[in-house]
Order: C-alpha cells, then sequence, then structure tokens
DNA sequence: TCTGCTCTTGACCATTTGATCAAGAAATAA
DNA sequence: TTATTTCTTGATCAAATGGTCAAGAGCAGA
C-alpha cells in the first residue's frame, strides 16, 4: 500500500480553498433562504464560482447543505460541552449564557440554518439530535441535579432549564428581526447578556 | 346604491367554506416545507380542490401565504393583549405563560409558520412587526414598569423579559422536534408548564 | 517539454411548478 | 323554465431549476 490512505483523496490545495468558499457561501445564502428556497445558482454567485464547477464539488445540492449543517454541528455543542460540575453553578451557567450569546451575535446564520432544519422536522440531523445531543444532555441535568442536590442552587428541572438557555438565547438569532422592529436596530449585546442572565439565573440563587 | 357595499363583494356560501378550507389546508403545508417548499399542488391535494380552482379563489401562490400569515397573526396577540396592570402580577405572567404553551401545543403549525417567516426576514410582516407589535409591547412595558415601581415584583428587563417569555414558550411548538428528539415523544404538557413558570417567574417573587 | 491529472465552463436537458384559459357544470335569480 | 352568475377543470404554457457532459484550460511531476 504505497498510499496513506485509500479512504481519505487527500485534498489538493485548489480543493481545500474552493470547498471553504462554497461551504461559507452555502451557509449565508440557506440560512437566509432555507433549503428549497436556495438555487445552486445563488451559491455558485455568492461563491464566485460557475454552477457547473461547484457541481464539481458537490455532486448534488443536498451535499451542499448537508455538508454545511454537520460544519456546525459540533461548534454548537462545544460552550455546553465545557459545563463543569465542579465550578461554581452560577459561575458555569453565566458563562455558559454568555457564550451562546455570543454566537447567536457573531454567527446568527448558523442558529438560523439550525433553526430552520428544526422547524422542518430535521430530517438531515435526527440522528444526532437523538444520538450525540441527546447524549450530552443527559450528561449536563445529570451536573445540574449534582449542584442541587448539593443545595449550591434552587431546584430547577434540568432539561427544560436547558432549553430554556436555548430558547432564550437563539432567539436573539433567529428573531433578530422581531427585535429589531420592536426594539429598533442598536448594539444591545451588553444590555442583552445582563438581561437574559438576570432573568434566568436568578431565581437559582439561594 | 342597491349593494350594502361597493368594497366587499359579500361571499358567497361556498367561497367562504372553500376559503376556509384552502387556509387550513394552507396553514399545515407552509408550516411544514415554508413558503418555497410548498407547491400550489400540496396545498390543492390537501384541500380537496384542483390546482385551477383554488387559484379561482387566490390569484397567486404568495396571497394564500400572506392570508394564511394575517389570520394568524390576530390570534397571536391576544393572550399578551389580557396582560392587565391591575392584576396580580405573578398571578398574570403564570395566566400568560399558560395560554402561550397552550397555543404552542394547539397550534404547533401557526407557531412554525410565524417562526419561518421572521427566520428568513419577515418580508411580508414587516409593518405588522414595526407597528402593532411594537406598540403593544411598549404598552405592556409600561404595565411592567408599572409592577417593579410598585415593588410588586423585583426588577427585570421589560422588554427582554417578554422576549424570553416568548422564546421559550414558542420553542416547544417551534423546536418541538428536538424536544422529543431529547426526551422522548411522550405527553408533558403539565410538567413543561410549571416548569417554565418556574424557571421565568421564580426570579420575581420578592 | 511532455504527460497525465485536476479544474473550469458553455451549452444543454428533463422536470417541476406557478399561472392561464376556454369551455363546461352547477348554483342562483327571474 | 330561462337567464345569469358563480364555480370547476383538463389542457397547456413559460420560466425556473437541479443536474449532465464534452471539451478545453491550468497545473504538477518526470
Amino acid at each position: 500500500m504505497p498510499k496513506p490512505s485509500a479512504k481519505a483523496p487527500q485534498k489538493s490545495r485548489i480543493q481545500h480553498q474552493n470547498q471553504a468558499v462554497i461551504l461559507k457561501a452555502a451557509l449565508e445564502v440557506f440560512s437566509a433562504y432555507g433549503y428549497r428556497g436556495t438555487t445552486v445558482d445563488q451559491i455558485a454567485d455568492k461563491a464566485g464560482l460557475s454552477k457547473p464547477n461547484l457541481l464539481y464539488y458537490f455532486k448534488r445540492k443536498e451535499d451542499i447543505y448537508v455538508a454545511v449543517l454537520e460544519h456546525t454541528l459540533d461548534e454548537w455543542l462545544k460552550p455546553l460541552r465545557m459545563l463543569d460540575v465542579n465550578g461554581d453553578p452560577l459561575a458555569e451557567l453565566t458563562r455558559y449564557i454568555s457564550e451562546k450569546l455570543d454566537m447567536s451575535f457573531a454567527n446568527p446564520s448558523a442558529s438560523r440554518l439550525f433553526a430552520n432544519e428544526i422547524l422542518h422536522g430535521a430530517p438531515h440531523i435526527q440522528k444526532f439530535l437523538k444520538g450525540p445531543l441527546r447524549e450530552l444532555v443527559e450528561e449536563k441535568v445529570t451536573v445540574i441535579c449534582q449542584w442541587i442536590a448539593a443545595g449550591k442552587i434552587k431546584p430547577v428541572d434540568p432539561p427544560h432549564f436547558i432549553f430554556a438557555i436555548w430558547a432564550v438565547t437563539q432567539h436573539y438569532a433567529d428573531f433578530s428581526t422581531q427585535v429589531d422592529a420592536v426594539l429598533g436596530s442598536v448594539d444591545r449585546k451588553v444590555q442583552v447578556k445582563q438581561a437574559v442572565a438576570e432573568i434566568l439565573l436568578r431565581g437559582l440563587k439561594n
């Protein structure tokens, strides 16, 4: 076997670069218009490639979509993974909320792509939801349970508390159009962080 | 002028009935597949009409979509409108959260339709967001401010508190696929109501 | 430079889909 | 019944769109 790996056809420099350009362009377009609302031409235009050229790298439209989706999933779980049972509960949760809000403000497209996928029944990421996501939630539920058992925070329904954090933090990405319409389009990152942490965490303090 | 009104061509019995059937079918399909992902044929099939017949009642696909959207908007605001400054704050907010969750469980399609529209920049309901919705939020913000000023609840950022209620309650409609994947598909209405009210309101108690 | 591989694209195809229309069926009013 | 309006549909069209292909351009190693 002279080749280093028969399964990994080792990308060339151009391949590596163009795939990155395509994924970036595809994220923007898919998150803005949804899967069916996006045309391959739109992605190609945004990526600065011709349509056949784009389809040289990803055979089908759906392949691009799946690639973009999977590319964001891992990133999505990182902040929750870091929730440490040995840390101070309020500090840990404050950090978690802060990081989730940072993600919503810095990369709303990824949040919207994810929201759109789930909104339509998550046809492409059922395995992710029922596998890695579910396991991670179960793990962090026990963390919260331990904090409660140790009397470090007041009792709370752990899974629904996690859902609440997701819902509120991602709201500022997914529904930013609505937030802007109601409050005006100003920079409110600091204020939101303060307000959200207060709303979700004050009830936990002893 | 023999006619009662020149602007309202008074619908016939058949018109009234078929439009209702179409709107119901369209809500299901649009909320499941999004605007671009929905075909007129799908709506016609679900409504039990031929495509040309459906287009006899609504000239264009977009007209159906707008009609469905507007049909749900008014319903959407009702619970918030009822928030009464003279009532007990905790009781009023508990009732509001409970009603929003009831809506999410009873009519998730409407919630998803709305979420989808906003997710994609709310191209059809900008006026609604910047008009009626904004005004209603401003009104209820003052209600919450009065409660705070009267010392009835602890201080909280009113608009972001309203957003938090929306985010969490609508999460159980919009992201039910994810919730089901993580917790299993069981009836959890009562538990969710209890948990959500606790999470969002305990921090307000004096 | 020559050779083989990777990359790029204009032209093209098949299907889907929003929308139209003319003609007929059904309801309604006289 | 007759006349008029409303309702229904098969057939059809034009545009949009995902995907293909053959031929050529660019690049890397010998």
